[in-house]
DNA sequence: CCTTGAAAGTCAGAATCTCTGACTAATATG
DNA sequence: CATATTAGTCAGAGATTCTGACTTTCAAGG
Protein backbone atom coordinates (compact mmCIF):
# COMPACT_ATOMS: atom_id res chain seq x y z
CA UNK A 1 0.00 0.00 0.00
CA UNK A 2 2.29 2.64 -1.20
CA UNK A 3 1.46 5.68 -2.37
CA UNK A 4 0.31 9.28 -2.70
CA UNK A 5 -3.71 8.92 -3.00
CA UNK A 6 -3.50 8.10 0.57
CA UNK A 7 -6.53 5.87 2.33
CA UNK A 8 -8.61 6.86 4.41
CA UNK A 9 -6.35 5.14 6.69
CA UNK A 10 -3.64 6.90 6.73
CA UNK A 11 -5.94 10.13 6.94
CA UNK A 12 -6.57 9.27 10.38
CA UNK A 13 -3.29 8.41 10.96
CA UNK A 14 -2.03 11.75 10.03
CA UNK A 15 -4.87 13.45 11.95
CA UNK A 16 -4.90 11.39 15.21
CA UNK A 17 -0.92 11.55 15.46
CA UNK A 18 -1.52 15.35 15.33
CA UNK A 19 -4.34 15.57 17.89
CA UNK A 20 -1.94 13.42 20.14
CA UNK A 21 1.66 15.09 19.81
CA UNK A 22 -0.60 18.23 20.62
CA UNK A 23 -1.98 17.07 23.85
CA UNK A 24 1.06 15.47 25.28
CA UNK A 25 3.08 18.11 24.37
CA UNK A 26 0.56 20.29 26.45
CA UNK A 27 0.45 18.09 29.23
CA UNK A 28 4.05 17.74 29.43
CA UNK A 29 4.48 21.56 28.95
CA UNK A 30 1.87 21.88 32.29
CA UNK A 31 4.91 20.00 34.55
CA UNK A 32 3.77 16.50 34.07
CA UNK A 33 7.25 16.01 31.76
CA UNK A 34 7.82 12.33 33.34
CA UNK A 35 4.97 10.85 30.96
CA UNK A 36 5.53 9.32 28.02
CA UNK A 37 3.38 8.64 24.52
CA UNK A 38 3.04 4.96 25.40
CA UNK A 39 1.72 5.74 28.78
CA UNK A 40 -0.54 8.18 27.95
CA UNK A 41 -2.26 5.85 25.32
CA UNK A 42 -3.24 3.49 28.05
CA UNK A 43 -3.94 6.15 30.56
CA UNK A 44 -6.32 8.09 28.27
CA UNK A 45 -8.58 5.32 28.13
CA UNK A 46 -8.92 4.57 31.73
CA UNK A 47 -12.68 5.29 33.05
CA UNK A 48 -14.31 7.05 35.21
CA UNK A 49 -14.79 4.45 37.79
CA UNK A 50 -11.57 2.73 37.42
CA UNK A 51 -10.68 -0.16 34.68
CA UNK A 52 -9.74 -3.23 34.22
CA UNK A 53 -5.54 -4.17 33.15
CA UNK A 54 -6.86 -6.54 30.27
CA UNK A 55 -9.65 -3.91 29.15
CA UNK A 56 -6.70 -1.05 29.07
CA UNK A 57 -4.77 -3.36 27.07
CA UNK A 58 -7.92 -4.08 24.45
CA UNK A 59 -8.57 -0.55 23.87
CA UNK A 60 -4.86 0.68 23.55
CA UNK A 61 -4.25 -2.27 21.60
CA UNK A 62 -1.37 -3.71 23.37
CA UNK A 63 -1.17 -7.21 25.40
CA UNK A 64 -2.22 -7.28 28.52
CA UNK A 65 1.66 -7.50 29.85
CA UNK A 66 2.68 -4.48 27.80
CA UNK A 67 -0.60 -2.46 29.52
CA UNK A 68 0.61 -3.77 32.90
CA UNK A 69 4.36 -2.56 32.34
CA UNK A 70 3.17 1.05 31.60
CA UNK A 71 0.53 0.85 34.32
CA UNK A 72 3.44 0.04 36.94
CA UNK A 73 4.97 3.26 35.82
CA UNK A 74 2.02 5.44 35.69
CA UNK A 75 1.39 3.85 39.48
CA UNK A 76 5.51 4.73 40.17
CA UNK A 77 4.57 8.76 39.11
CA UNK A 78 1.27 8.95 41.14
CA UNK A 79 -1.29 9.24 38.35
CA UNK A 80 -2.86 6.11 38.80
CA UNK A 81 -3.47 3.65 41.76
CA UNK A 82 -4.85 -0.30 41.90
CA UNK A 83 -7.34 -0.81 43.66
CA UNK A 84 -8.81 -4.13 44.69
CA UNK A 85 -11.81 -5.16 42.13
CA UNK A 86 -14.93 -4.98 43.97
CA UNK A 87 -17.09 -8.28 42.68
CA UNK A 88 -14.10 -10.18 41.23
CA UNK A 89 -11.25 -10.99 43.48
CA UNK A 90 -8.87 -11.66 40.58
CA UNK A 91 -9.27 -8.43 39.59
CA UNK A 92 -7.85 -4.99 39.96
CA UNK A 93 -9.29 -1.46 39.02
CA UNK A 94 -6.90 0.58 37.59
CA UNK A 95 -7.78 4.31 38.46
CA UNK A 96 -6.65 7.65 37.95
CA UNK A 97 -5.25 8.91 41.06
CA UNK A 98 -5.16 12.68 42.20
CA UNK A 99 -1.90 13.41 40.12
CA UNK A 100 -3.66 11.82 37.41
CA UNK A 101 -6.76 13.95 37.53
CA UNK A 102 -4.59 17.13 36.95
CA UNK A 103 -2.57 15.63 34.42
CA UNK A 104 -6.41 14.56 32.75
CA UNK A 105 -7.94 18.42 33.21
CA UNK A 106 -5.08 19.91 31.31
CA UNK A 107 -5.34 17.10 28.40
CA UNK A 108 -8.92 17.66 28.30
CA UNK A 109 -8.45 21.27 27.76
CA UNK A 110 -6.03 20.56 24.80
CA UNK A 111 -8.42 17.63 23.35
CA UNK A 112 -10.68 21.04 23.14
CA UNK A 113 -8.64 23.51 21.69
CA UNK A 114 -7.45 21.00 18.93
CA UNK A 115 -11.10 20.10 18.17
CA UNK A 116 -11.81 23.68 17.95
CA UNK A 117 -9.55 24.24 15.73
CA UNK A 118 -10.80 21.40 13.61
CA UNK A 119 -14.12 22.58 13.99
CA UNK A 120 -13.13 26.13 12.79
CA UNK A 121 -11.44 24.71 9.66
CA UNK A 122 -13.76 22.04 8.50
CA UNK A 123 -16.77 23.81 9.64
CA UNK A 124 -19.16 23.15 12.23
CA UNK A 125 -21.07 20.69 9.51
CA UNK A 126 -18.22 18.34 8.48
CA UNK A 127 -17.06 18.61 11.69
CA UNK A 128 -19.96 16.73 13.31
CA UNK A 129 -20.14 14.37 9.93
CA UNK A 130 -17.19 13.58 10.81
CA UNK A 131 -17.76 12.47 14.66
CA UNK A 132 -20.75 10.64 13.87
CA UNK A 133 -18.68 8.91 10.49
CA UNK A 134 -16.04 7.75 13.18
CA UNK A 135 -18.35 7.11 15.98
CA UNK A 136 -20.51 4.73 13.48
CA UNK A 137 -17.33 3.03 11.92
CA UNK A 138 -16.27 2.15 15.92
CA UNK A 139 -19.40 -0.11 15.88
CA UNK A 140 -17.39 -2.35 13.39
CA UNK A 141 -13.79 -1.67 14.26
CA UNK A 142 -13.68 -1.24 18.10
CA UNK A 143 -13.39 -4.67 19.71
CA UNK A 144 -15.75 -4.37 22.69
CA UNK A 145 -17.74 -1.19 22.37
CA UNK B 1 -7.80 12.78 28.77
CA UNK B 2 -9.49 9.32 30.70
CA UNK B 3 -13.42 8.65 29.31
CA UNK B 4 -16.16 7.01 27.58
CA UNK B 5 -16.70 10.00 25.91
CA UNK B 6 -14.14 9.75 22.98
CA UNK B 7 -13.03 12.32 21.40
CA UNK B 8 -12.49 12.23 17.90
CA UNK B 9 -8.86 11.88 17.67
CA UNK B 10 -9.34 8.06 19.78
CA UNK B 11 -12.14 7.51 17.43
CA UNK B 12 -9.54 7.62 14.75
CA UNK B 13 -7.21 5.44 16.77
CA UNK B 14 -9.61 3.21 17.01
CA UNK B 15 -10.84 2.98 13.35
CA UNK B 16 -6.81 3.46 11.67
CA UNK B 17 -5.74 0.18 14.11
CA UNK B 18 -8.41 -1.60 12.59
CA UNK B 19 -7.28 -0.99 8.99
CA UNK B 20 -3.97 -1.36 9.92
CA UNK B 21 -4.18 -4.69 11.70
CA UNK B 22 -6.40 -6.17 8.16
CA UNK B 23 -4.29 -5.14 5.87
CA UNK B 24 -0.71 -6.13 7.89
CA UNK B 25 -2.40 -9.92 8.24
CA UNK B 26 -3.12 -10.06 4.56
CA UNK B 27 -0.03 -9.33 3.88
CA UNK B 28 1.80 -11.84 6.29
CA UNK B 29 -1.02 -13.90 5.49
CA UNK B 30 -0.20 -13.75 1.91
CA UNK B 31 3.71 -15.00 2.40
CA UNK B 32 5.68 -11.76 3.72
CA UNK B 33 6.00 -13.17 7.16
CA UNK B 34 8.73 -11.48 7.66
CA UNK B 35 7.59 -7.66 7.86
CA UNK B 36 6.76 -5.98 10.81
CA UNK B 37 3.97 -3.48 11.47
CA UNK B 38 6.65 -0.45 12.03
CA UNK B 39 8.20 -1.42 8.62
CA UNK B 40 5.05 -1.69 7.15
CA UNK B 41 4.40 2.40 8.57
CA UNK B 42 7.29 3.33 6.76
CA UNK B 43 6.95 1.64 3.14
CA UNK B 44 3.35 2.78 3.03
CA UNK B 45 4.02 6.39 2.36
CA UNK B 46 7.00 5.49 0.17
CA UNK B 47 6.06 6.80 -3.42
CA UNK B 48 5.57 5.78 -6.91
CA UNK B 49 9.21 7.40 -7.81
CA UNK B 50 10.42 6.61 -4.37
CA UNK B 51 11.48 8.87 -1.28
CA UNK B 52 13.72 10.59 0.54
CA UNK B 53 14.54 9.11 3.94
CA UNK B 54 13.77 11.97 5.59
CA UNK B 55 10.93 12.68 4.07
CA UNK B 56 9.65 8.80 4.79
CA UNK B 57 10.76 9.83 8.61
CA UNK B 58 8.70 12.97 8.58
CA UNK B 59 5.61 11.07 7.46
CA UNK B 60 5.31 7.82 9.38
CA UNK B 61 6.30 10.78 12.40
CA UNK B 62 9.24 9.11 13.45
CA UNK B 63 12.74 10.72 13.37
CA UNK B 64 15.26 9.87 10.37
CA UNK B 65 17.44 7.09 12.31
CA UNK B 66 14.62 5.13 13.12
CA UNK B 67 13.25 5.22 9.59
CA UNK B 68 17.09 4.35 8.47
CA UNK B 69 16.86 1.55 10.70
CA UNK B 70 13.38 0.42 9.23
CA UNK B 71 14.51 0.83 6.18
CA UNK B 72 17.63 -1.11 6.64
CA UNK B 73 15.87 -3.92 7.26
CA UNK B 74 13.21 -3.75 4.40
CA UNK B 75 16.25 -3.34 1.95
CA UNK B 76 17.42 -6.35 3.43
CA UNK B 77 14.35 -8.85 3.33
CA UNK B 78 14.18 -7.01 -0.32
CA UNK B 79 11.17 -5.23 0.02
CA UNK B 80 12.93 -1.71 -1.27
CA UNK B 81 16.47 -0.05 -2.56
CA UNK B 82 18.17 2.38 -2.17
CA UNK B 83 18.96 4.54 -5.36
CA UNK B 84 21.30 7.75 -5.81
CA UNK B 85 18.95 10.96 -5.81
CA UNK B 86 19.54 12.24 -9.10
CA UNK B 87 19.73 16.27 -8.57
CA UNK B 88 20.97 15.91 -4.87
CA UNK B 89 24.18 13.69 -4.06
CA UNK B 90 23.81 13.97 -0.60
CA UNK B 91 20.51 11.72 -0.89
CA UNK B 92 19.34 8.68 -1.83
CA UNK B 93 15.60 7.69 -2.92
CA UNK B 94 14.27 4.65 -1.05
CA UNK B 95 12.36 2.77 -3.96
CA UNK B 96 10.15 0.27 -3.50
CA UNK B 97 11.78 -3.25 -5.04
CA UNK B 98 10.11 -6.16 -7.00
CA UNK B 99 8.80 -8.38 -3.63
CA UNK B 100 7.73 -4.89 -2.41
CA UNK B 101 5.71 -4.19 -5.48
CA UNK B 102 3.82 -7.64 -4.68
CA UNK B 103 3.63 -7.05 -1.38
CA UNK B 104 2.11 -3.39 -2.03
CA UNK B 105 -0.56 -5.69 -4.16
CA UNK B 106 -1.88 -7.95 -1.53
CA UNK B 107 -1.93 -4.39 0.57
CA UNK B 108 -3.52 -2.12 -1.53
CA UNK B 109 -6.24 -5.15 -2.11
CA UNK B 110 -6.94 -4.96 1.69
CA UNK B 111 -7.26 -1.50 1.54
CA UNK B 112 -9.96 -1.61 -0.45
CA UNK B 113 -11.58 -4.15 1.28
CA UNK B 114 -11.89 -2.89 4.84
CA UNK B 115 -13.03 0.48 2.77
CA UNK B 116 -15.64 -1.44 0.78
CA UNK B 117 -16.55 -2.60 4.35
CA UNK B 118 -16.87 0.87 5.98
CA UNK B 119 -18.34 2.28 3.21
CA UNK B 120 -21.06 -0.73 3.44
CA UNK B 121 -21.81 -0.22 7.15
CA UNK B 122 -21.65 3.99 6.84
CA UNK B 123 -23.41 4.08 3.83
CA UNK B 124 -21.88 5.76 0.30
CA UNK B 125 -23.14 8.71 1.35
CA UNK B 126 -20.86 9.28 4.67
CA UNK B 127 -18.14 7.25 3.66
CA UNK B 128 -17.64 10.16 1.30
CA UNK B 129 -18.23 13.04 3.91
CA UNK B 130 -15.97 11.03 5.89
CA UNK B 131 -13.25 10.69 3.69
CA UNK B 132 -13.41 14.18 2.65
CA UNK B 133 -13.30 15.62 6.20
CA UNK B 134 -9.91 14.15 6.32
CA UNK B 135 -8.85 14.86 3.41
CA UNK B 136 -9.20 18.69 4.26
CA UNK B 137 -8.06 18.10 7.69
CA UNK B 138 -4.90 16.77 6.26
CA UNK B 139 -4.54 20.82 5.29
CA UNK B 140 -3.92 21.49 8.86
CA UNK B 141 -2.35 18.50 10.65
CA UNK B 142 -0.04 17.19 7.43
CA UNK B 143 3.54 18.75 7.85
CA UNK B 144 4.13 18.37 4.49
CA UNK B 145 1.27 17.79 2.18
C1' DC C 1 -19.31 -29.98 46.67
C1' DC C 2 -15.74 -30.99 43.37
C1' DT C 3 -13.63 -30.90 38.85
C1' DT C 4 -12.43 -28.59 34.75
C1' DG C 5 -11.78 -24.79 31.74
C1' DA C 6 -11.40 -19.96 31.28
C1' DA C 7 -10.05 -15.34 32.89
C1' DA C 8 -7.06 -11.67 35.49
C1' DG C 9 -2.82 -10.65 36.58
C1' DT C 10 2.27 -11.24 37.21
C1' DC C 11 7.13 -12.78 36.32
C1' DA C 12 10.97 -13.59 33.21
C1' DG C 13 13.39 -13.08 29.15
C1' DA C 14 14.12 -11.62 24.57
C1' DA C 15 13.21 -9.00 20.43
C1' DT C 16 11.98 -4.73 18.40
C1' DC C 17 11.57 -0.04 18.10
C1' DT C 18 12.90 4.56 19.07
C1' DC C 19 15.54 8.19 20.63
C1' DT C 20 19.73 11.59 21.51
C1' DG C 21 24.18 12.92 20.15
C1' DA C 22 27.96 13.11 17.10
C1' DC C 23 29.78 12.84 12.60
C1' DT C 24 30.63 13.06 7.17
C1' DA C 25 29.46 14.63 2.76
C1' DA C 26 27.04 17.68 -0.18
C1' DT C 27 24.30 21.81 -0.97
C1' DA C 28 22.85 26.58 -0.53
C1' DT C 29 23.72 31.36 0.85
C1' DG C 30 26.00 35.47 0.67
C1' DC D 1 35.36 31.18 -0.42
C1' DA D 2 33.11 30.95 4.41
C1' DT D 3 29.15 29.58 6.78
C1' DA D 4 24.98 27.46 7.73
C1' DT D 5 21.85 23.91 6.43
C1' DT D 6 20.42 19.39 4.79
C1' DA D 7 20.75 14.11 3.87
C1' DG D 8 22.29 10.35 5.71
C1' DT D 9 24.93 7.26 8.85
C1' DC D 10 27.12 5.38 13.16
C1' DA D 11 27.01 4.37 18.04
C1' DG D 12 24.85 3.69 22.20
C1' DA D 13 21.20 3.77 25.33
C1' DG D 14 16.44 3.65 26.68
C1' DA D 15 11.63 2.45 25.93
C1' DT D 16 8.18 -0.51 24.25
C1' DT D 17 6.38 -4.79 23.05
C1' DC D 18 6.03 -9.52 22.61
C1' DT D 19 5.86 -14.89 23.78
C1' DG D 20 5.67 -18.27 27.25
C1' DA D 21 4.91 -19.93 31.78
C1' DC D 22 2.73 -19.52 36.19
C1' DT D 23 -0.72 -18.40 40.28
C1' DT D 24 -5.09 -17.20 41.85
C1' DT D 25 -9.89 -16.85 41.23
C1' DC D 26 -14.19 -17.45 38.85
C1' DA D 27 -17.87 -20.09 36.21
C1' DA D 28 -20.26 -24.20 34.83
C1' DG D 29 -21.45 -28.88 35.01
C1' DG D 30 -21.98 -32.94 37.11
Amino acid sequence: MPQDDLNVGVLMFVAYRAMEKRVLDAVVAAGFDDITLAQARVFQRIGPGGTRLVELAEQAQVTKQTAGFLVDQLERAGYVERVADPGDARAKLVRIAARGRAAARIAAGAVAEVEAEWAAHLGARRMAQLGEALTRLRQITDPFA
